[in-house]
DNA sequence: CGAGCGCTTGATTGAGTTCAAAAATCGTGG
DNA sequence: CCACGATTTTTGAACTCAATCAAGCGCTCG
């Protein structure tokens, strides 16, 4: 999926006032880096599609660390349109690492989807969700399994377009560590 | 969801023929303490329903560690009928902490379930699945940002009906410590 | 009743943090 | 395009939390 308006021509049954109204529900903003665009606490869901720059998701913890949760370069999503009915607050802040722009959508438009989904749409919908749940599943057996070390090196194969980017106390933080802890690690490995 | 026949029974449309298949791919099973169910790149993609009893799931690492990754009492789902085709083999090993009594359903169910899903059910099993990236994300930002106490007593106040029925070292196999640090923490917790 | 399993406790080690300061890099205005 | 200030990275020393290794205790179940 690279626009969210893909999602409304997979509906060729919808009335066209519906479809105004979904329509309209997304919107394409321009984010200029360091701008904080989803906050704690926010109730409204939003999603977040990256047509060009990059976003990061990341959680503030009670001694005011940053641990970032994703990065969303071009393509990604960051934010997600599902909604917990448990915990309809979020966790989460969103900010971008570059100038940025970003189909906005409020989850109008994926309820409104889901009422109209057809199989084949369904089983996306649901496989989107699955590879999801296999990402974090991996993220959380890594966590408690490996070194800082090794999963940096996991990070480096499995984003390398992103590593390029970002500073380095990022990767740091995404990998939960510090930034010192991380410059030591890449100095270690050099020597080797 | 407290079985699989209740996903039949949502689909009133189901021929004969269809309905007959399905209720064949659900199997209950009676399970003895220590037995393992699924292992490491089994291909076959299993749900593991508890009716009686407790489950865990849990990864081995490198050293040969394990680190549990959910433990499923009674009314959970370990394993899960989702199928991610990019990756189609489990990381996962299954087994039983206690005697227990186990609807095993095949993918079969799981994908015919979605060809005759309704609108309703449908939004049910998205439903599933947000909650499920809602847990994980949670536990992907504590283990980055709480320490192993912290990590702890958000279990206690969590999963109290789990801590009566595992063995402690399980809990902090699920915390990702050793069985000797959460010892020591319980101590340093009680010392207040 | 004994053997093994699980929990505790202690000593030692190691990975990563914290704090501080220097070195390198980046970005922006002149 | 350069220079300056700000940010980022590196390096070092001291410290902390949890891991590892080892020994002893208590329970249970076979």
């Amino acid at each position: 999926m690279n626009s969210f308006f893909d999602i409304l021509e997979k509906l060729p049954n919808l009335p066209d006032d519906q479809r105004k109204l979904l329509e309209e529900s997304v919107k394409v903003i321009k984010v200029k880096k360091g701008e904080v665009i989803q906050q704690r606490g926010d109730l409204v869901r939003k999603g977040y599609l990256v047509k060009k720059g990059l976003l990061r998701s990341y959680s503030v913890d009670a001694k005011g660390k940053e641990h970032i949760y994703i990065f969303a370069p071009e393509g990604w999503i960051a934010g997600g349109l599902e909604f917990d009915s448990e915990n309809p607050r979020t966790e989460l802040f969103i900010d971008a690492l570059e100038d940025s722009e970003v189909e906005m959508a409020n989850s109008n438009l994926f309820n409104h989807y889901l009422s109209f989904l057809d199989e084949e749409a369904l089983k996306v919908e649901i496989s989107r969700l699955i590879r999801r749940v296999s990402v974090l599943q991996n993220r959380v057996i890594s966590l408690m399994s490996s070194t800082a070390t090794e999963r940096y090196e996991e990070f480096l194969k499995t984003y390398p377009q992103i590593v390029q980017r970002v500073p380095q106390r990022m990767i740091a933080s995404y990998l939960g560590i510090t930034p010192e802890a991380l410059s030591k690690l890449k100095g270690e490995l050099v020597r080797k």
